[in-house]
DNA sequence: GAAACGTATCACGTGCTGCTTATATAAGCG
DNA sequence: CGCTTATATAAGCAGCACGTGATACGTTTC
């Protein structure tokens, strides 16, 4: 399963939410679970399986209680993904920074000469 | 259906990565992912319209052809999503600073006697 | 050790998603 | 105009993901 696939259902992303504040108990994540999306405990527990083999959670038994907690690593990879449109929306800070300690404005009224290097 | 939704599907992803080089007719996207994926023209149609109708791309009539885009607005939604779990995997630049500034070896040296505020 | 609790797994039903084929629409061209 | 090309829509079908209730498993408590 991809990691899309896994943040694509409402009620993962939000328990990754819920564990982002730090490690929860399965039964407390339940108990907000069933509030909020009014779906069984089985249910939540599946959900956490998948979350589980996927790599977006890893757990701790402590005692009769399975800690959860976020393990950032795919969440890590779709950042990454997202990494070739970020020029979209992103300043080109290290552009931008060029272009002020050489006075774009200055150049600018020159004419602009610059190659239209795709900037968008 | 959720940004996440959409790209949960690989076809979907692949067609963004795509566009991301610039602009595309929908012939030459059906083109390369019937090559890639092996699926029919309409099957490529369809995902190009769950792209458009959900934002995460723009057309442009251009005589017969329909010239598709990015529109980054969704993806910039999921970016701000991962922004709670990027604590997980980003140094806190601005407090690494603040530490250096201060000189953090030298305070715990001393003892560490600062409040643990979840800082992980 | 039996009862109670916390959690996971099983088996099953169902709705939705994504594919296909067939067809519609609309522009270009002889 | 009729033919071709480019693209979209429609209708039908299959697989699967997500839900449920029932149940199994392991730990604590009396």
């Amino acid at each position: 399963m991809h990691a899309f696939d896994v943040l694509g259902d409402p009620v993962r992303r939000r328990i990754l939410e819920l564990l982002a504040d730090g490690e929860m108990t399965s039964g407390a994540v339940s108990d907000v679970i069933r509030e909020e999306f009014g779906i069984s405990q089985p249910g939540v527990s599946q959900h956490l399986k998948v979350l589980r083999e996927n790599g977006f959670a890893t757990v701790r038994p402590e005692g009769t209680r399975r800690l959860y907690a976020v393990n950032s690593e795919p969440l890590r990879d779709i950042d990454a993904w997202l990494d070739r449109f970020r020029r979209f929306w992103t300043p080109r800070l290290d552009a931008l920074a060029t272009e002020l300690a050489r006075g774009k404005r200055e150049r600018r009224l020159r004419g602009a000469d610059d190659p239209p290097r795709s900037t968008t």
